[in-house]
DNA sequence: CGGCCTACG
DNA sequence: CGTA
DNA sequence: GCCG
């Protein structure tokens, strides 16, 4: 399917990343005059001797020496990626020693090295002295797991066919959600999905590697892939070792063949885990049956809990849709009602991929709709992808919009002061046109803001931000955006598709609103993951200070600029201050600061980078 | 050894 | 408990 | 299970 996309990205042409890294600055340029070119007749030498070189090119990027031939130097990246060749003259021997990690780690140079911040494809030397200061200290750190990962690409495809690999690992992330119970209908219990979230992250590992694991398999063997693998973020030698199996054996028999088998997966001291790791709170939900729960769930208002119930009824178990069907006394006493029957009927439906012809005529009915509504400014408003639609070009079994509008809110009030929504005029409309089904006959999910016009923009009053409560921040609930989530009648076909509709609250959180709602959700929570160790909240709202970086401290400090070639700037805020939107008026400029005001993170600007 | 994303109805 |  |  092409990408439907053209012509409505929203906020600006694209360039690929590649053609925006700075070329060689002046820095750059004096760094490598002062790096001598690598001396052929030692680096031989220890080539002979079979001790490891590492050597390191003009632009920083470090290298094993593998070998010399016709006066060019065959290099290995040491953070894995496919060997490749450099002119003599443009390496630098950064050291010879034995292949050992204490010996690489000894090393005053290449712990320097090892700690400059190398973003992709430009990087300073480990010759440049930095000016000493708090911004350096901060910024002179090991990467962070989180950090690392941010600084790949998450292309739909990856170049080294690890579609295989991505899809075993989604099917046990899936088992794993479905018998635990869904990680986000459990917020007091995140800890108790680890296997999940282990899957989820590998599977991003897995996207965004730069280099073949089955091509070094092969001309490495297993053990030295392992390492490289373990040398990832978030793998480890369990999780590495499982990718090596499904590699290799294109399953996993302790976990995938096991669930694929509807029986409980073995964890890594060989037995059964024949419940979730939930016995401590005195909850039995079982790993068994993980197809026939995956299938049910995956039902429009049948959450995991719902489908273990129906699954693990011990009297009388429901262990397919086709069964659930044929039992409409079980599917009354589930009290979903008329959207739970109207859902489980147009099931198969649901699943289908939204054509292309439909989703453009998705986005261009809703604008079309909103535009023609009775409201201020109505011409202003945008409709634009989001989720599938944006990270891959093309939309999945749902659409997902954004709107926004460069002036106004989601919401106004009327002639009586009573706030007007404007997702409700919208989906009146849409309803009447028969576009989007009502809720007296399917699913029909609209949740609008209630306290817009209460208390605008909470989270930038003194009160809100002096209501800390004991567990977490519970006062922290941002004005959110209106949203609809439900079903569309397609005007060609009369088929029905799943439609989300987000409309962003407030102008200036549109560059927030756009990079939660693009996702993917392993890439939101990597990022948010990333703003922790920062010190902030990063919501869909905007990047707010959690007010507890530093003991003793009430401030954090936010580095929202360090590119080279300008000025650098440093933000203060007070305890769950909203980092100002002037220096977050993009997704670029979020990522920028998640990425301590460098371009670390630009790979994740595009997009359709972002399939993590 | 504590934390693991965040937000809403 | 449900949705993203 | 992996990380800081």
């Amino acid at each position: 399917m092409g990408a439907f996309l053209k012509g409505y990205s929203a906020e600006k042409k694209y360039t690929p990343a590649a053609s925006r890294m700075p070329s060689r600055s002046p820095v750059l340029s004096a760094a490598s005059s002062l790096v001598a070119s690598l001396d052929v007749s030692e680096a031989t030498k220890q080539l002979r001797k079979e001790k490891t070189t590492i050597v390191q090119c003009a632009r920083g990027a470090l290298y094993y020496l593998r070998d010399i031939k016709d006066s060019e130097a065959v290099c290995e990246p040491l953070d894995g990626g496919d060997e490749s060749t450099h002119t003599l003259a443009s390496l630098w021997q950064v050291t010879g020693y034995d292949s050992d990690e204490d010996g690489l780690a000894r090393d005053p140079r290449v712990t320097n090295i090892k700690r400059q911040r190398t973003s992709a494809g430009s990087s300073c030397s480990a010759l440049i002295l930095q000016p000493s200061s708090a911004l350096t200290a901060a910024i002179d750190k090991e990467p962070t797991a989180a950090e690392r990962m941010l600084r790949k690409a998450f292309p739909l495809v990856s170049p080294h066919g690890t579609a295989h690999l991505e899809k075993a690992l989604r099917e046990l992330e899936k088992y794993e959600l479905v018998c635990q119970g869904d990680d986000y209908a459990d917020p007091e219990c995140l800890a108790t999905n680890s296997e999940a979230l282990q899957y989820a992250r590998a599977n991003a590992v897995v996207k965004g590697l730069t280099w073949s694991i089955s091509a070094s398999l092969a001309s490495r063997g297993r053990g030295r892939t392992l390492e490289r693998l373990k040398a990832e973020p978030f793998l480890g030698e369990s999780n590495a070792r499982k990718v090596l199996d499904i590699v290799e054996t294109g399953t996993c028999g302790r976990t995938l063949s096991r669930f694929q088998r509807g029986e409980a997966p073995l964890d890594s001291s060989g037995s059964r885990r024949v419940h979730a790791h939930r016995s401590e709170l005195g909850a039995t939900r079982r790993m068994t049956g993980a197809p026939a729960k995956l299938e049910l769930a995956s039902v429009l208002c049948l959450s995991a809990i719902r489908a273990g119930e129906l699954v693990d009824d011990t009297r009388d178990p429901i262990r397919s849709i086709a069964e659930l069907r044929a039992r409409p006394d079980r599917l009354a006493s589930l009290g979903g009602g008329v959207r739970l029957q109207h859902s489980l009927a147009v099931h198969e439906d649901l699943q289908e991929p939204v054509p292309a012809d439909d989703a453009i005529a998705m986005l261009r009915t809703v604008q079309e709709a909103v535009r023609a509504l009775s409201i201020p400014h109505a011409n202003g408003w945008h409709a634009e992808f989001v989720g599938g639609g944006r990270t891959r070009g093309f939309a999945g079994h749902d659409v997902d919009l954004l709107l926004s509008h460069a002036e106004e809110m989601a919401s106004f009030l009327d002639g009586n002061g009573q706030p007007v929504f404007v997702i409700n005029l919208l989906l009146e409309e849409l309803v009447r046109r028969g576009r989007v089904l009502p809720k007296t006959e399917a699913y029909h999910n609209k949740k609008t803001a209630r306290y817009r016009h209460e208390t605008p923009r909470p989270y930038l009053s003194d009160l809100h931000m002096a209501n800390e409560t004991s567990k977490g921040y519970e006062n922290l609930h941002h004005d959110h955006h209106d949203k609809f989530f439900g079903i569309w009648r397609s005007a060609r076909t009369s088929k029905l598709h799943r439609i989300d509709i987000v409309v962003c609250s407030h102008p200036e959180e549109l560059p927030f609103a756009r990079l939660g709602w693009t996702g993917t959700r392993t890439l939101n929570r990597m990022m948010r993951l990333r703003a922790i160790e920062l010190g902030l909240y990063l919501g869909a709202h905007s990047i707010t200070a959690r007010g507890s970086q530093t003991p003793g401290s009430t401030t954090t400090q936010v580095v929202v600029e360090a590119r080279p070639g300008r000025t650098p700037v440093t933000v203060t805020l007070q305890k769950l201050e909203p980092l100002p939107f002037e220096y977050v008026r993009s997704e670029e400029a979020i990522l920028r600061v998640l990425a301590c005001g460098t371009d670390d993170f630009i790979n994740l600007v595009e997009p359709t980078n972002r399939n993590a």
